[in-house]
DNA sequence: TTGTTATTGCGATAATGTTGCAATAATACA
DNA sequence: TGTATTATTGCAACATTATCGCAATAACAA
């Protein structure tokens, strides 16, 4: 299973840098190129797999996806919170880290940190 | 709007007591008696409304609902973590408060902090 | 240039959740 | 108790998000 480097892909992953923050499959539709819906949506996946970005479940239950910043290959860092206005809909990484303590006999796999509210715009 | 008592009400109220944890819509249809989809989701809604139960987005996106237990009246209390089983999917309150600081001009309204892994019984 | 196969588009499908409307039933009150 | 009011329910339809199978296309290696 090799890639294979396409014009699609190469929109999405700009999409997603030049935005900065998380994008859902709506969001991102709005701004490459008409590509099918099921294709963003593989893409988005790959991506993930390859550990190129990762996935957050906004509190309107939608995923949304972002560029993985201080994530190392192997060990993905993705403890840390993130925001979602209630108004704009903008879900963005916050540089806020948490320590998680389990109870015993507990795995930790990944963490979903959502905070909502208004942001810095809709206040 | 007078709420009036129902015994599908009763019913939701009583599985989600006796649960314990938190219960998808799923979850509640196998366990009451076979009233309709819609019917579930408006008495969950209902008793969101009335700060009966709270709502969490599990990792699958789906929503959850669970008893509220240390909220008062007004003030909820949802800052505290869930966490959710990547292989039985339950979801259960953990008594971890957290501290989040936002940026300026950022305002909090609720917090959906989701643990994913695998829970002592399924490790 | 050609063969292999990763990728795409299309359509269908699944799952979750909401809404409008008419029928039903819980409650208040005569 | 009987009756009127209206909250609640069931049904069907709908909306949205996301995935999947399959044939056609296109990226890449040789």
């Amino acid at each position: 299973m090799n890639r294979r480097k396409t014009k699609s892909k190469r929109d999405v992953l700009e999409a997603l840098k030049s935005k900065g923050s998380a994008m859902s499959h709506e969001m991102l539709e709005a701004v490459v190129e008409d590509y099918n819906r099921a294709t963003i949506y593989r893409i988005l996946n790959r991506f993930r797999e390859e550990g190129i970005v990762h996935r957050i479940v906004g509190v309107n239950g939608k995923q949304y996806f972002a560029i993985c910043t201080n994530c190392e290959k192997e060990n993905h860092n993705h403890n840390h919170i993130h925001f979602q206005c209630n108004t704009c809909e903008k879900v963005e990484c916050l540089n806020e880290e948490l320590q998680i303590n389990l109870p015993k006999g507990y795995v930790l796999e990944g963490f979903n940190g959502l905070v909502s509210g208004l942001c810095s715009n809709c206040s």
